[in-house]
DNA sequence: ACTTTATACTATGCATCATACACTATTGTT
DNA sequence: AACAATAGTGTATGATGCATAGTATAAAGT
């Protein structure tokens, strides 16, 4: 793939992590299950994209965290708050808006 | 509004104008074409974000601009370029994919 | 003993978008 | 004739988020 087209399509993507993120943190998660959780769904995030993305969200107060030592390995844990799902509610339905508008964009001659 | 929801939104807009810009751009068109046209289809855009823009993939070489002077008011017309459609196909390619992606992920208990 | 997996995290730079400007010429209105 | 509104093209600056490239540790597997 030329750079141009990835960077095109890291700005496309962009935004879209973090609504992502959100809709899997309805269930609490932490860094190393989201990324694998979403690597199944075939989005593939860093974890040096992950984890300052979480922070933003605590700061946000979109999630808040908590560390889990009970297990072998500690583990900190992320979930939605309250505000967050709200938000997370509100954006999905702007992402669904974009999302039929740019459909209408696209549609048209398809020559393959 | 809130303003938290609003930049989380302009981020998930983010790249989309892009391909909003170029989907439009099969056909010559001019800067104050090109806003209304949009805004026609629901999509928003500030004249000061689609200059830039406009000149941004000029650069990029995936589109070409020439004055028209024939009418009135002078005008500055933007066409893809073969280069700029290979583009434009691959990169629409890269949204269906996404979209597809975050659809599943959204999917699950519509809550309303 | 060595390597891989699991897990968390930081720092820096680049690109895009929003906001706020500046400018001109034509059309429409009083 | 004066004025406002529309049509039209642009620039500068700042905020922000993502990618890239790292650091670090402990458990599990060989």
């Amino acid at each position: 793939m030329s750079t141009l087209l990835n960077s095109l399509t890291t700005e496309l993507r962009r935004g879209t992590l973090t609504l992502a993120v959100l809709s899997q943190l309805r269930t609490p998660q932490y860094g190393y299950s989201l990324v694998q959780l979403l690597e199944q769904c075939g989005i593939s995030i860093e974890q040096s994209t992950l984890y300052p993305l979480l922070r933003r969200l605590e700061k946000q107060e979109l999630v808040t965290s908590s560390w889990d030592t009970t297990e072998s390995r500690p583990r900190r844990y992320y979930v939605l708050t309250p505000y967050g799902i709200e938000i997370y509610q509100q954006l999905k339905k702007e992402w669904e808006k974009t999302s039929q508008e740019l459909s209408l964009l696209l549609k048209g001659e398809d020559n393959e």
